[in-house]
DNA sequence: ACATTTTTTGACCAAATGGACAGAAAAACG
DNA sequence: CGTTTTTCTGTCCATTTGGTCAAAAAATGT
């Protein structure tokens, strides 16, 4: 038999682990279709026939990339809490998105690479918990809104804005560089910090009367 | 001679416009990787040949694609008038952008995938004349920031939001249809259109004293 | 130690694909 | 018209690539 039984083993953790860390290297530069078995049985140190041992094709690995990262890819905005200050609770929030840019660079560009390309992998799940996630954390942003404890703002389309503005720091990497090329990581980063916290405060800071 | 010549024909207009047209649908679906040139030609209903007698390569037609988008691309930023009034430079900006989202998401993806792709055929462009542009209009919206006629605000992250936001609902239209599929396209860019006017007025109108 | 199962690879294959080429068809030109 | 140039296509080819397979090597179980 092979690793399809029951208990996987401990060399098959530790090989499996192996290639999904190479192929989010190869997949996130090069998108599905330009990755090569070759360039990730390369990057993994092992041969070809291995890697598709291990995952039966080049497709099987990319969607276990993606299924295993939409979790951790959703956290922050499930974190979001009805209970806390809701300024607070979206200027963190934000900070968490920026954040995962700068420190998951590679998965940001393997979603990013997705959807634009039409999601044909994960269609469900972006109609399934995706959309319950964000309908539900919407509804928590539209009562805040109503109650007057922050700005008047379509939530759904606060919540895209939020998405795009700190995916933006990963995805399109290249043209930020080749724009604020003279900063650091860090400084960077920073000052993209800076901005979107002055940014999100201005704008939805409710009105004092 | 082939279509290298000096003048060209009526014919050479007439197809290679087919074909660039045909590759956008292409190219815009399947990234530069996925396409073929059958699709292509298919798309363009000729022959296979017949779209590299034309263009040469698959390379080829990207690329030029590209170059003759880029220009296009740009003129909404390169109308922010110094002139102007600050908020509404800026907000006609939005709205600029964000109809080009609507009425041009082909071109839109395609700018994207080649950005997050490490731009390999744009590089020199985005870092030359794009990032002259972006300095030209970031002093301006500095300017502007300082005189106390807009809010303080880093003009050239203010600039990666506006891009990023707008693009957004070209780029991820599968990811926004997903959570507003409700709407119908025109109910779904009026909410955004207004949800950006707001938000972004928001952030920027001056404080009055 | 032996048998069984799992892991690993070199060699190979079929399909897809970018593009070359020779020549046919059509247009342009005199 | 006839000649030349441009346009167009069927056929073919080399390369790339995802994946198979048989068998070797290593691990595991008893």
């Amino acid at each position: 038999m092979n690793q399809q039984a029951r208990k996987p083993t401990r060399i098959q953790k530790e090989k499996r682990g192996l290639i999904l860390r190479a192929a989010l290297d190869v997949f996130s530069v090069d998108g599905l279709r330009g990755a090569t078995l070759a360039k990730i049985a390369d990057a993994a140190d092992m041969s070809k026939p291995h890697v598709v041992y291990y995952f039966g094709s080049k497709d099987a690995i990319y969607t276990e990339l993606l299924e295993s990262l939409l979790e951790t890819w959703l956290s922050p905005l499930r974190d979001v809490s009805p209970e806390g200050d809701p300024l607070d609770e979206i200027l963190t929030y934000v900070r968490r998105k920026l954040r995962m840019s700068r420190d998951m660079p590679r998965e940001s560009k393997l979603f990013a690479t997705e959807i634009l390309h039409g999601a044909p992998r994960t269609g469900p799940q972006i109609a399934g918990d995706l959309k319950t996630l964000v309908d539900e954390k919407a509804a928590v942003i539209k009562g805040w809104s109503n109650e007057g404890r922050l700005a008047p703002v379509d939530p759904h389309h606060l919540i895209f804005s939020i998405w795009a503005i700190t995916q933006h720091y990963a995805d399109f990497d290249v043209q930020v560089r080749a724009i604020l090329g003279h900063l650091s990581e860090d400084a960077l980063f920073e000052s993209a910090e800076h901005h979107l916290t002055d940014f999100f405060d201005r704008a939805l800071r409710p009105t004092v009367f």
